[in-house]
Formats: structure tokens, C-alpha cells, sequence
DNA sequence: ATAGATCCATACATGGGATGTATCGATGGA
DNA sequence: TCCATCGATACATCCCATGTATGGATCTAT
């Protein structure tokens, strides 16, 4: 049985009529004809009561031709799939993320994407910044967004998302917290919440640095790896902390959220997309162009004169 | 395209290779490359990225896969529709019925039907008797139940689905109500709910023969359509009434059932499926065969004495 | 009632395409 | 470097889908 005859079957059931089906289908009726019985003979029953004032679907043809009908749906279905899939309308797309991205980042982006390009399955992973670099290395991975600065290894490339600085996160109840703007040097004898180094690396390596250039050694009591979870114990009043200005307006009345002053120029945080320099699917270059165009979130950011990267 | 191509194209798929595809497809490699070439051509993308050691599906591919299995799955389905149909076991049945098989008759033989024969869709239509038969006989209808004894016009046959007698329907409260069994002549003087001429005409034919063979002329203060309505109205005590004894089980507490004494022998009545006697399809007759296997209902029927039919 | 129109089936010829055989080229492993 | 493996190409063959011509059945109209 073949896609033709399935055509042509149901281009009888539609007209009725060989002659006229034969019509529509640009050829001539005879070999129609010898096409339907050869249906016929194929399946083992007849689906047409032949009249001399045109055919009748039989139970059987009844039965099958609505199966027919979507039978040929989704022959054109394979069609259009392997061609928008092509052109990175439709297929499926691997992202990985950090935890930071499910705040805020990741489900604008998802759901921008998915309006403009409902066929493309997106299936998510949430991992540390090295696993996603390594993942979109070897392939695993068609995109992932994560932290920035990183390295990144040879091969992939980055797409910056969104960048931010850090501000300071203070209890409200915090001797400071009136105060417009804080240097990170006044905060030198302060109980802090930090990053753990292993899973959130980026951070926790940026609040370093940024410290080591304030000339203050922060004295670390908690850990969080999630931003949420660091601003939470702030505002449980165990400490201060050093957060993407972002987050700053996500937060409860328990925290206060102060610019610093006197940032260091290259103390700058980000949430980027690492993609494959080479080959990169056409659905990921559809996802980048997506990411290019949407409008970045308005956070702290703008207001403590964000530099650009 | 044609399915001969989507087949090839799954089992290129799923091999991983072209050597082993044309394998299990039974024939040689060369034609299959040329067949997946043309099925690449024609959807203008290509879906195997060819490697020395096999190939792989691209983007495009992958994406066009599962629609072209379903595509196949679809095509057996007409396949099997198309056979199943011609035994009956598939399809669409039109069935009509009277009110009265609302009752029991219906829910039971719908479950038991479709229960072996899932595939079967069930339509159902409610009317009278007479547009019943009409619809069988130009075909409107596959199948009707309806209530017996009934005339059947030519090139319809009738299928006794269950068998009844009249009983006595009385008020709870009733003079009579504790009595045994009843004899009609009894009911001479008491007011009748009958049954309404047009649309009830089976039961108001038999009710009405019933009693003149009686002796008695009813004197009918109500009528209703639907035998629960008659029952409903004895309920409120406006009468007593003549009903299908197999009604007893289904009452409250305000009707109490009689059996009638020294009932004639001719007036039973009935559920029976109409059929046309030729152009029967074999849905219909799967239908008839599922009806004739069922056991009868077990009413007051029996307890009563039921003559055959 | 009969002639014509309509519609599907049959018979036969033809051309395109699906398939097979033989062979080549490329790639990866020993 | 040689060999094995795998897909692509070239060419021949045969089947089958299609077209043309025609027959047979049924319905309609005069």
C-alpha cells in the first residue's frame, strides 16, 4: 500500500465518483480504477459499492477513511517537520542552566521561545557552570546558561545575557541599612554570608577578588549556593552578603539592597549562553537570536551605572 | 514520498546504517541510498549525516521520525480498520430506540457490546415506534429496539430481546394493595392511568385488548409517555395502571406490583430488536449476536408465569 | 420502449522508476 | 601501509503506474 492510493482512495470517498476523482487528480479514470481495486485486493475487502450513477464507501471504506485522512496528514506532518526543523523551527533543543537562571532569566527566555517556536521540544537541565561547559563540549548540550566570567574551553562560545554588579545585601534591622550606599571597606568587621566554592563557583570567585581589591578579607560564617538561600540567611540576620544587584528586587522587607561604592571597574557579573562555535544546531542559532532581541531586565543594575561588557 | 519510503527511512533510522537497513528491508543497498537520496531531494533537506561508519540522523531527521513511524502505525491502521470493519468489529452503528429501553435493556446491551467490540461506534437516536421501522427500512437506522408485538413492514425482521407480561401497578396505600395477585374485572370501578395512543401506541394497543378480553372498560384519568411517568402517577396515588412487570424491580415505596390473574395467554409483550432482513450490516449482526447470547433480564416476569413467545 | 448518456471495468501499450549487479571512493583500524 | 567497511555511482532490467481505446451496465428522456 502506498501514500498515492491512499490519496486516491479517499479522493473517491470525497467525489463519490471515479471519473471525477480521476478529475481532480489529473490522470485518467481507468487507471484509478485499477488503482482502488488493487487497494481493494490488497486489504481483502471492498471499500466502494460500484452503482452506475457513481460509488458508496462500503462499511469497511467508512471505517477506514477517516485513518486514511490522517494517515496523509502526517505523511505532509513529516514533511513540514524535517523542514522547519531544519530551519530550527521545530525538533528539539538541549539547554542546561545554573541555578541562578531559574530565577529570572530562563523562564522569560522559555517562554519567548516557545511563543515564536511552539515546535521545538526544549528539554532542561539544571547543572554547575563546568558540567554545562563540559556538556556543550562533548555535544550532550545544545546551549546552556550560566555564569559569567568563566572559562570558557575552546570550541564554545558566549553570548551574554544579562550583566549585573554586585550590591550589598544588609538585614533591615542592620546598623547600615539607612545608609545610601556602602564601600565594601566599612563592612571589614562583618559576619558575611559567602558562596560555596565547588557549586557556585563564578560567584564565589567574583566576591573574592572583589574583595581582595577592597582590601578586606571577609569573615565567612554561612554558605549558600543558591542567591535566594544567601539572601534569605541575610535575612535571617545572620550577616550581610555580596549579591547580583538583580535579585534586589525580588526580596522581602527583612533585607535592604545597597549600590557600592567605589565598585571596581571589572567586577562585573553576568548570566551568559554557551553555545558550540562550530556546529551549532539551527534551533540553538534560533534560540540566540530570540535571546539577542528580548529586552534585557530592568534590576539595580542600571541605576549604580552598569559598565558595559 | 510514499510509505515505501518512510519505511526505509525508519529502518535507516534505526540500523544506523544503510547496509544493514536494506537488510532487513530485503533488498540491496545501492537502491535504498538512492531511495533516501530522493526522499531527501524532495523534502530539500537532508536527514542522515553519512559517515564511514554509518550514518546518523540530523536535526531534521530526528525531528521527522516519530511522524513518519506514526505515519506507518496510521497506515496499518487503515489496514486493520478496513478488515475489522468488514467483520463487524469496527465502524459506526446507528441504532435507534424507544424510551422504554432507557430503562434497562439499553445500558445493559451498550456495555456488553462494547465491551467486545470497542472499536464499534455506537449512534443512538431515541423515537417512537413507528419512525423507528421507518428508519430501518430506508436504511437510516442499522438496528432499532422497540417495543413488541408490533407490525414489521416488509424487508424487516424482528429479534425478541426480552419478554414481559402486564402486572398491576397500585398505590401503597390501595384497599387492594395487599392482595396477592389480582384479576382485572376487579378493577372494574378505579381510575386507570393508561398509556398515551400516539407516541405509547404499543402498550396502549396491548393494555387496551388486555382489558376488553377482560371484560372491563378502564376509565383512564391520566396518560403518560414513558412507563416511570405512569408509574410516577400511580405513586401519587391518581390511579392505578397496567404496566411491564419487569418495571417492579426499579419503584419506590409508594407503588406495590400485582401479578394478573388468569392472564390471557396472547398478551405478552416485549423489547425486540428491528433489523433489515437483507443489507444487514455485519456490525448489525454482531450486534444481534452479542443480544442473543445476553441473559435475559430475571423482572417479576418469570415469577409470574411468562409464556413463550 | 428505445436511444443516448453516464459511469465503471477491461485490454493493451508505454514509459518511468524501483531494484539488482558491478564497481568506485572514502574512512578508520590493524 | 594495507585491508575492511560503508556509502555512492553507473548501468541494465523489470515491474507497475498510467494513458488510450473500448466494452458493458444502468439510468433517463423522449
Amino acid at each position: 500500500m502506498e501514500l498515492r492510493q491512499l490519496s486516491q482512495f479517499v479522493a473517491v470517498a470525497e467525489m463519490q465518483s471515479f471519473s471525477r476523482a480521476a478529475e481532480r487528480l489529473s490522470m485518467a479514470q481507468p487507471p484509478l480504477s485499477v488503482a482502488i481495486r488493487k487497494l481493494e485486493d490488497e486489504i481483502g475487502v471492498s471499500l466502494f459499492d460500484r452503482g452506475a450513477r457513481g460509488v458508496r464507501l462500503t462499511d469497511a471504506g467508512e471505517a477506514a477513511l477517516e485513518a486514511a485522512r490522517k494517515c496523509l496528514r502526517e505523511a505532509d506532518e513529516v514533511v513540514s517537520l524535517a523542514r522547519m526543523a531544519a530551519k530550527g523551527e521545530a525538533g528539539l533543543l538541549r539547554i542546561g542552566f545554573v541555578g541562578s537562571a531559574t530565577f529570572d532569566v530562563l523562564p522569560r527566555l522559555i517562554e519567548a521561545f516557545s511563543e515564536r517556536y511552539p515546535k521545538v521540544r526544549l528539554d532542561l537541565f539544571e547543572a554547575a557552570n563546568l558540567e554545562l561547559l563540559q556538556s556543550v563540549t562533548n555535544g550532550r548540550l545544545h546551549l546552556a546558561i550560566l555564569r559569567v566570567p568563566t572559562a570558557a574551553p575552546a570550541g564554545v562560545s558566549l553570548q551574554l545575557i544579562e550583566q549585573d554588579v554586585f550590591c550589598i545585601a544588609l538585614p533591615a534591622r542592620h546598623p547600615m541599612a539607612g545608609r545610601e550606599s556602602l564601600a565594601l571597606a566599612e563592612l571589614a568587621d562583618e559576619a558575611f554570608i559567602g558562596y560555596v566554592p565547588g557549586r557556585a563557583s563564578t560567584l564565589h570567585a567574583a566576591m573574592t577578588q572583589l574583595c581582595l581589591q577592597a582590601g578586606i578579607m571577609p569573615r565567612i560564617t554561612q554558605e549558600g549556593v543558591q542567591v535566594q538561600t544567601v539572601i534569605g540567611l541575610v535575612a535571617s540576620g545572620l550577616g550581610v552578603a555580596i549579591v547580583p544587584a538583580i535579585h534586589s528586587q525580588y526580596s522581602s522587607r527583612r533585607v535592604v539592597f545597597r549600590p557600592i561604592r567605589d565598585l571596581p571597574a571589572g567586577s562585573v557579573i553576568g548570566i551568559s549562553l554557551a553555545y558550540p562555535t562550530t556546529r551549532e544546531t539551527a534551533a540553538a542559532r534560533r534560540f540566540r537570536e530570540i535571546v539577542r532581541a528580548l529586552p534585557p531586565d530592568s534590576g539595580m543594575g542600571e541605576e549604580v551605572g552598569l559598565p558595559r561588557l
